[in-house]
DNA sequence: ATGCCAATTTGCAGTAGCGCAAAGACAGTT
DNA sequence: AACTGTCTTTGCGCTACTGCAAATTGGCAT
């Protein structure tokens, strides 16, 4: 990839939204590309977060350990995106850990001086917060239905949210092509396995999903979206 | 109060932190004062966030509504801190409703002069950050709570985290004194107020608190912490 | 094929918690 | 004191959900 094609796509970012050229470019300089083969990690949770990252090609998963253990799936980062960007920023460490789901190029930030070019170039301050402000709207929403939804809603939503990130619109439906056991959906929907299998069952006798190996169709999308609302 | 003492007392604030005090004195004077009397919504969800608030002396209670009519109640804002920040630094919607608890002191910027200020003094942009990133882990242990334990724990976790904020620590235990309904506990715990009702009288029969009009004793809070813990 | 392991399904019994209804307590108003 | 509205308590039936046990399936290596 060439340097001008990189300063053109990130300057072209949500983060470098408004910004000059000269600054777009004195960004970008501070950073450097990495090309990361598929199913590594780039860092973990907890982990203090020195480094910020941007998808240039390919996807990266970003799980978070349970107390119970269980590694759940949080977003799927593809291209043009930033990841790990807010706790650099704040000086923590990482929320949520980000594993390359295929080859990748990344390119990258040292945490210090994002914060330093962040001083120089307030207007990225305010354009991160938008961003941030956004993450944290979809989570409390996430709080909220954990609190006042039944299951069979939980489940509706979290399918919808995989969808939303690796679904792939085919002719009858939309097809999540992952491997996704019931383990994961009943931590994603704050339930157990046992619930999980009897609603997926009900949904395919009502010919809402069908359950493939390593994989899932949603057959009746719409559907599922009204079962989610409560319908 | 005096304009010296809320000078002060802002400065003071974790928004303000390392800025010189010209800068602190600067960002207050773009804000005004305001009293408002009890049960007074300062904004309401998907309102254009127009404003940031600061509390001085008083309560604000945030809320959230569901599609399906069912409040969740997100925070309590006691004095010192800030609320409608973060909506208004991304020139959005309120998340959230506010409403006071009780007659409160309040102090307002316009929301385009914050975003000026951040723009002219960037650490406070950074504080901002460490502040959403701070706030947005808190939400994301609550997800946890929510999705895996039981109702008296995270009424015992409500309580503690109320405590937390507006308790005084007294001879035979910490003080909450304040207006705190049955509907409120049940709000922050995903529940309802039957079930609130049962698990504060079983609590009052162990002495681990004691109900009050407008006031809860917890006389044991390391029994609560125990509790929540699921011990 | 065969066997093995993990994931999934299903019956079933147990329970946590929901929510109505009706009674009771309490504060504020007239 | 009587009235009013709001908040709280409590009994009770009921539903959704849990979680064990045991059966079944399916992928994978030998």
């Amino acid at each position: 990839m060439q340097k001008d094609e990189i300063i053109a796509i990130i300057s072209d970012s949500v983060l470098l939204q408004g910004l000059p050229s000269e600054e777009c470019k004195a960004f970008v300089e501070a950073g450097q590309m990495r090309c990361v083969a598929e199913n590594c990690y780039l860092f973990h949770q907890e982990d203090p977060a020195d480094a910020c990252y941007f998808v240039l090609a390919g996807k990266v998963r970003l799980t978070q350990l349970t107390p119970g253990g269980k590694q759940v799936l949080v977003d799927i980062i593809s291209p043009k995106r930033y990841f790990g960007l807010f706790a650099s920023l704040a000086s923590m460490t990482y929320l949520v850990s980000a594993e390359t789901i295929e080859e990748s190029y990344i390119y990258w930030w040292d945490a210090e001086s994002v914060r330093e070019l962040m001083l120089r170039f307030p207007q990225m301050a305010l354009n991160s917060m938008t961003l941030i402000v956004r993450r944290f709207a979809r989570l409390q929403d996430r709080v909220q239905k954990l609190a006042t939804e039944r299951v069979e809603q939980r489940v509706a939503h979290a399918l919808l949210d995989v969808s939303r990130f690796v679904g792939k619109e085919i002719e009858n439906g939309t097809m999540i092509d992952m491997a996704l056991s019931h383990r994961d959906l009943a931590e994603m929907a704050g339930t157990n396995i046992y619930s999980i299998s009897r609603v997926l069952h009900k949904w395919e006798d009502d010919d809402i999903v069908t359950i493939g190996r390593q994989r899932i169709l949603l057959c009746d999308p719409d559907h599922l979206r009204i079962l989610a609302e409560g319908g």
